[in-house]
Order: structure tokens, then sequence, then C-alpha cells
DNA sequence: CTTGTTTGTGAATAAATATTTATATGGTGG
DNA sequence: CCACCATATAAATATTTATTCACAAACAAG
């Protein structure tokens, strides 16, 4: 074989076909006498080494410092997380978009040997898919927060996502093993009170940090997914239901609205989640403003991940509500 | 269709998501709700506007000046060009490597209009292979300065090279039409005079500049293709040849040798590629050190495109010659 | 309002790059 | 001297990137 110590010249002469000269890696091969495998090996040790350096003009600032404080002066929230966002993303794109920037933030909350409780949320998967970048917590102690929404679990389902968080981190997983829905009230009852809960109710007063979705009455998952009754919605309405957080809704005060269905969903009460250190909720999107600004000033969340356009209206809610409330009182 | 304008924002996250975050433009795509190959555009976008800047450290020293100032001075060369060797390259990659980075030097030594001559050689296809990157000379007429060495046209035959010129930069094509041996001196001198030849001629005076392929009596093209007889060879090596150009073999001074063989050449003469003004000799390795020295030391070559093995073994070689004459004239 | 032109787009595809895999090399300790 | 491991390599392959192409939208001129 013709053994070829890639020697610093080699490496700088490579780099400098590739990016000065603009040549492919074939070609590089063929002129410096090795495979193209290899001279693709060259180039990333060239950048490892720094012989290339590539560099974005002044990066790209994701996050909104400003509306940042704003938030959190406005809602009394300790953390604020507002991601950006660019005219054109939509959709999809969005959860990304805050999944992948708001997981630096979010990596900065977590430590080592903690429990934390889980919901699930199209916008936390992508939270979570990226944790693993930003932090490597050990001894993690990961807990669902909610029963499953169907019978076909999806990725975003709480159950998914605490197990791709413990797996992540080689951390502990512990499960609900239940659907967030049971028959009536005596069959939630006995559930509750089953020997295997008994751990996951000392997990629930031990939690350091809990992430927790915050849906809309209006366009929440359970609604799409057709588990919620239409007599329960209608009751939901009436009683001023807006937000939900953990398979529970509640009205402008934070307050659990009541109905048939409070009585047979499994999961976390709400009473329980105000007494954990740290509720981070995560959310996207301006319509979901209401439920934002009253689960944060409910003490429902204590953090708070969030679009630029959400992030402006619950800014903007809450001051309407505000002055509404002055008007109120000036009366 | 959404239309999404591509502000300097988005260009800067994309750039980020790939340059720093080394994301793939599919997942960057999904992340900023755009198609891929927008993606790809964007990212030469901002390569385009300096966005993203990549830099080779302290770029790679193609040149060995050193070497080439010492050619100069040792073979009473105008101008010398010593391409840098890397210990693993050889083969075809050291032709490669000449032509690639030879031709910057070359193209400073043409002029539009001028009328160039060209021989056949690897290494001269290589370098005009690239010297379009490096000039855009017009109304060049190029001229062939020898036959085609086999039936079998090659890119490397002069025919092919010259056209290649030519072509690059729209310029005109003379061409001998003619294989580089005729069957007798009778036949040889019939094709010379004949009535379009008399352009060929004319514009062998009128030539500016002349590249040639330097060959090695060892290993020349013309012994590899079997068009040289076993009889002229002998005859060759019995009159002390070592080197060739243009299909003619000349000895250790530079003067071409007698053989049938010369006289069924149809080919510049060697006196009147020594009337040219700039004649630059273009060769590959080590072994070729004699005849690049007689060329060179006789007046064949003015200028010389060489790799740095091959300079180090031309000097050791001139060196080694002048101290024999010196110790010859002592005596 | 129609028609042609320009521009911008993503789907499909071609080209290039990165990774995996199998094999070879050279050093080390038995 | 040979088995063993660690490393390095290129061929094959998988993945990613760049280009082509056909179409849709915006605009201009008739």
């Amino acid at each position: 074989m013709t053994t070829a110590m890639p020697g610093p010249e080699m490496i700088k002469l490579v780099a400098r076909l590739y990016y000065i000269d603009n040549l492919s890696q074939s070609e590089i091969a063929r002129m410096v006498s090795v495979s193209q495998a290899k001279v693709c090996r060259l180039l990333r040790l060239a950048r490892e080494q720094g012989i290339v350096q590539i560099s974005v003009a002044d990066g790209y600032a994701a996050q909104d410092a400003k509306l940042e404080e704003e938030l959190c002066a406005t809602l009394s929230l300790r953390h604020a997380v507002v991601i950006r966002n660019l005219p054109s993303v939509r959709g999809e794109g969005l959860s990304k978009h805050i999944g992948y920037f708001g997981a630096s933030a979010l990596a900065k909350m977590i430590q080592p040997h903690q429990v934390i409780g889980l919901t699930g949320s199209r916008t936390l998967t992508e939270l979570v898919r990226h944790l693993g970048s930003f932090c490597n917590p050990k001894g993690l102690r990961v807990v669902q927060l909610m029963g499953s929404v169907g019978a076909n679990v999806n990725e975003h389902d709480a159950i998914e996502l605490s197990r791709k968080l413990a797996s992540t981190f080689d951390g502990t997983l512990y499960s609900l093993n239940s659907p967030i829905f049971v028959a009536n009230s005596q069959v939630c009852r006995d559930f509750m009170e089953m020997e295997q809960m008994k751990t996951i109710w000392k997990l629930y007063r031990e939690m350091d940090v809990a992430l927790v979705g915050i849906g809309h009455l209006k366009s929440s998952v359970l609604i799409d997914r057709g588990v919620l009754g239409e007599k329960d919605l209608a009751r939901l309405l009436e009683l001023g239901a807006i937000g939900e957080t953990c398979g529970r809704f509640f009205d402008a005060n934070g307050q659990e609205c009541d109905s048939d269905y409070r009585d047979r969903v499994i999961s976390i009460p709400l009473e329980k989640l105000r007494r954990i250190p740290l509720v981070i909720g995560a959310t996207v999107g301006a319509e979901r403003a209401d439920a934002v600004v009253a689960a944060a000033q409910s003490g429902l969340i204590k953090a708070l991940v969030i679009d630029e356009d959400g992030a402006r209206a619950a800014l903007a809610f809450a001051e309407k509500h505000h002055s509404n409330r002055d008007a109120a009182q000036g009366a």
C-alpha cells in the first residue's frame, strides 16, 4: 500500500482546493493520489483543527431578550424564553424552531439527579429532541404527568416523550400505564389508589421540574383526537374554560373547570402542579395568549418557552386584561 | 403558494444552522418551511454575500520560489515555475498538480493576439485544461507543432491540445493534419513544401510562445506507443540522445541526433524552435533531469514548468555536469 | 381582459459527500 | 516468528447537496 501520512501541508492543500478553488472531492482525490473518502476526512480534520474557519456574520439572534424581560415582569415568571419568528415560518416549522432554539435555554434549567415530569405536546417533543445537544444530566428520573390520549400512541404523547427524555440521558422512566380517561370517577379513584401509583405520587411530591404543554380549548389535541365528548365540552365552555394542561381545563383565573370529565382524567392534579418548584410551560402561537396568561398569572407555570408572536399576543392580552380590571376597579 | 421573501435574517438563520450547528439542508428546510432546494440557494447567497466567510489558514504555498530562482540562475532561464511536491503524490496526480498550479503562472506569459504553438504532453494537457481559470486572451492563434503520434488520437496529442486551447479562448486553430511520421524523407520533404504548409511555416516564424513537453529517451510516448523502431532507437542511443521535444531527440548538448527517423518526422525543426521568443518547457519527474538541463542550457527552452523533485534533480545534475566540466578543464 | 415575460418555487433527479465495511499495514508482546 | 491489536485505507454504499425542470404567480404591454 502507498502510505501517505497526512501532514499539515496536505491538509492545507486539500482545504484550499476545496474551500477556495471549489474543486470537488473527487478531483482533489485524483490530484493528491488518495481516495475521495480520505479527502473527506482530511477536510473534517481541517475544520476541526481550525485550519479552515467558517464564520457566520454576527450570528443569528434566536431569542428576543426584550420580550423575555417584559414577559417575566408582566406575567410574574421566573424565566421566559422567547424564540424569534421569521414571517415565513409556520406550521410544523414553528415547533421545530422553538424546540431547536429553546432547548439550549431549557438545558440550563435541568440539573443532574432531578425528578422531572412531562406531559405530551408537539413543542415539547422538539424541545426534548434537541436537549441532548446542550446538556447531559446524570441520574435523571422522568415521570409521566398524564395518561395517553388515544389507543394509537404517537410520539407526542407524554409516555413517548418521557421515554425519550429518559433514554437520552440514561435516566429512569416512571410511567402511568394508563389512558388519559377512564370510564368513570370510581375507576379513576381506584386507579389513583393502586399500589403502583404510590411511587408516582411520591415522585409528584419530589418533582423538581415539570415540563408542560399549554393547550387551548379551541385547539386542543383532546378535541382533535375526539376523546372529549360534546357534553363535557359544552359544560367547559359554559364555565369559561380557555386553556388546558396535563389534560385538565382551566378558566381565565387558572381554576380547573368542573365537569364529569374532570373526575375521569388520569394526570397530576393542578394543585400538585402548583407546588412544584419549577413548572415550565411550552407553547406556540398567538391564539393561545389568554390561556398562557391565565396559566402564568395563576401560578400554574413559573417559566415559559414560547414563540415571538405568542409572546407579543400574551403581552397584549395581559395589558388589555389589566386595563379592564383597572377600569372595573375604577367604576 | 406561500411566498416567503428571503430577508437577510433568514439567510443568517439558515447559514447558522448549516455552518455552525451542522444541520442538514433537509432539516433546516423543515424548520423554516421551505424546500431543501431553497435552503441550498440561500446558502449560496450567504456565501456570495459574505454573510458566511470561509478562510483557509495562511493558504498553501504551491510554488517554491527559492528553487525557481536557483533554476533560473543555473539553467539561464527567463522563467521557472516549480510546483511543490507532496511526498504522497505520484503518477497521474503529479501532472494534475502541476497543471493546476502551473496554469496560473503560465497565464501571465500569454497575451492576447499572440501566436502560440503546442506539442502533445500529459502535463501540458493539465496546464491547458486549467488555463481558462486564470486568463482569457482574445484573438489567440494556436498552431500545432508536431503531428499525431498514433492513428488513435488521444487527448494528449498536440492536435487535441491545440484544439482545446483554441476553443477555450475562442481563438483560431492551425493544424498540421499529419501523423508524426511519414514513410520516408522524400514524402517528408513533399509534405513540408505543400501549399497549405505555407501558412504553418509563416506562423512558426511569427510565433510568440511555444509550449512544449520535454520527454526522455528512456520514457518517451514515442517509444511507449511503439512508433519508434528498434533500429532508430539503437542509433539514437549510440549518438547519445537523452531528451525529446516536438518528436525530435537531442543529446546532452541539445543537438538533434541524426537517424533515418529524423528525416521522416513532421514537426517544427529545433533550430526554428530556438528562434521563438518564448519557449516554455513543461515536464514532470526527477528522471528527466538530464534532458531538462540539456534543453535549457542549449537554449531550446527559455522557461520551465516543473515539479519540485524534477527541479531538485535538474539542479543536482547541472551541478555535477558543471563540476565534471571544470575537472576536465582543470586537467 | 388577454398574452407574453420574468421571477421564484418545489419535485424530481443528478451529482457530490459522508459513512460503513472489508482489507491491509505496522507495531507489540508472546 | 507469529498472533494480536490498533490504525489507516479505499471500495461500496448511504446520505446529502446541487441542478434541472415544469409550473405558478406577479407584472407589463398590447
